[in-house]
This record gives C-alpha cells, structure tokens and sequence, in this order.
DNA sequence: ATCCTACGATGGACTTCGTCCAAGTCAAGA
DNA sequence: TCTTGACTTGGACGAAGTCCATCGTAGGAT
C-alpha cells in the first residue's frame, strides 16, 4: 500500500487532494473500513471532502483491483485496502471485528467440476466466523 | 423444508396465514430470493400481506436456523432455505444468480492455528464468484 | 362454541447506504 | 499561462431495510 500513490500516478491517475487524502486513510494492514469511515477520516483532514468524492474513489480504486470490498451479512461494505496480497477473512460473531487471515491449501481446486455448473469460476472468497477471545 | 411448518409449530410458532405463505414460497432447492421477490410471490397468493411482516418472518426463520441469509456485495440480501444441508455458494458476478455447491476438502482445517488469532472458529462460509454461461 | 389476550400483522414514516447529475473547479499538458 | 476535460461538489433521488403505534387474530381458557 505505501506506494499506491505513485501506482497511481503511473496509470494515469489524476492525483487530487481528495484521491490522496482517501488513499491515506486507507493505509495499514488488518484496515477494513466502511465507505462512512473512510470519509469521515478524509474529512478529518480535508473538511469539505464530499461523501460522492469518497464514493467514487472507493469505487475506482475496487475496479483498478487495489482495494477490496469485503461483504458483511446486513450492514455497509468495507474496504479492504490489502488487495495485493491475497487473503480471506476472519469475522467475530460478537463483535464484528475482522482479521486478515492466510488459508492453506486451494479452494477453488476444491470445487469439482461437476459443481459448477458451466459456470468461469474466477475467484473464491472465503469468511472464517467465530468468537475472537474478548467475546468468548 | 417439506416438514418446515411442523417443526415451526413444534418450536412454538404461531402459525398464522402470512407466515405460512412465506415458508411456502420458500420451498424447494436452489431458492436464493430476495426479502423483495419473496414479499411478491408471497402477495400473490396472500395479497394484502405487508412488507413489515415478510422481513420480520424472515428475520425469525434465520434466527431459528431454519433459512441462511446469502451476503451478496451490492446486492439485496437473499434467503437460502436450504439451510439443514451444509453447501457453499457459487454466484454469477454478471447476473447475481446464486447455485448451490459441495466442495470437497475442509476449509476450516486449511485455516493454520497461528492464523486463528485466539479465535474460536465455528464455521466458514465459502462463495465461489465467477460468470454463468448466460453471461459469459 | 365463545371469549380473551398476548402475539403477530399492518402500513407508513424513517434510516441507512449508495447513486446520479448539473454546475463549478482544477491538474497537468501545450 | 492557458486550456480543457477530468474531477469534485452537494443535494436530490432511490433501494433496502427498520421502527412503531395500532389493529387483528390464533389458540388456550372457560
């Protein structure tokens, strides 16, 4: 993530005050953010940043691939700025917390042909569910 | 699901017409409705039934097991009641259509105990996403 | 069979999350 | 520095879902 700016730049990107301000605050490992908190910490920094600006920004940098959206049964996405480096997640049941987490083995081998259905299946996700040790 | 409406009597449900309506329209396998089309087929055969109550009964069929919310980024959540036979889910990224699969392997064991964080891992849900035929 | 009452249904307002759009602004190449 | 088209803005809009006061009724009690 520490040089996503110059990524950025490299494809053409045109570098704003806004873009730079939401791609800082998607900085770190174990970030998963909602579309809300990104702009709320944006606007920490730049007060007028709009909600639309910050929507947009999430939105391209999910389709340039360097962010993820992380689905939560029932509330807002997150944003999962650990694209480059594949992973799955771990959810608390309890508290929603999530960590970044590296399965063995190989799901997508996993599902048998048979299993799908004509479908190109082109990635797995996979969400580990349980109680991290402050809830148990 | 055949024996849905005599298990939720059993378990002390009320049964009224609006929520044997809905556990009616969700019969069968590869069901993956919305709260939206399930209202729809639902009013169909009960025409006054309100939104309110298709949400609160499905909200009680997942509370009591009995049906599986679908997370689908983006999209409205659907609602699997296929839920007494563990599957996993493969999900067009064009059209959202939703299949039931079995992979083979076990996923919760591919998840290394120092990638566990202390976490009592319960379960995991596994969503294969690729394009169906249709799509393609 | 009928009566009672607590549980369930209703529908409309409200909230949350997200998208769209027309107008204004500005990064960066000429 | 000038120009221009890409970017930002904010407010309206829309979809999905929740809340709540009120009404209706399933099913036990009589």
């Amino acid at each position: 993530m520490s040089d996503l700016l110059g990524r950025l730049r490299g494809r053409g990107w045109r570098m704003t005050s806004q873009r730079r301000v939401v791609a800082e605050v998607l900085d770190g490992d174990h970030v998963h953010l909602t579309a809300d908190e990104v702009h709320l910490r944006a606007a920490a920094r730049l007060p007028e940043i709009s909600r639309a600006t910050v929507y947009n920004t999430l939105g391209e940098l999910v389709a340039l691939g360097e962010v993820l959206e992380v689905s939560t049964v029932g509330r807002a996405k997150r944003y999962d700025p650990n694209a480059r480096n594949p992973h799955q997640h771990l959810v608390c049941s309890g508290c929603g917390t999530v960590r970044d987490v590296h399965p063995v083995g190989n799901a997508i081998g996993d599902l048998p042909e048979e299993e799908r259905f004509g479908f190109a299946v082109g990635s797995v996700e996979i969400t580990y569910r349980g109680l991290c040790p402050g809830c148990a």
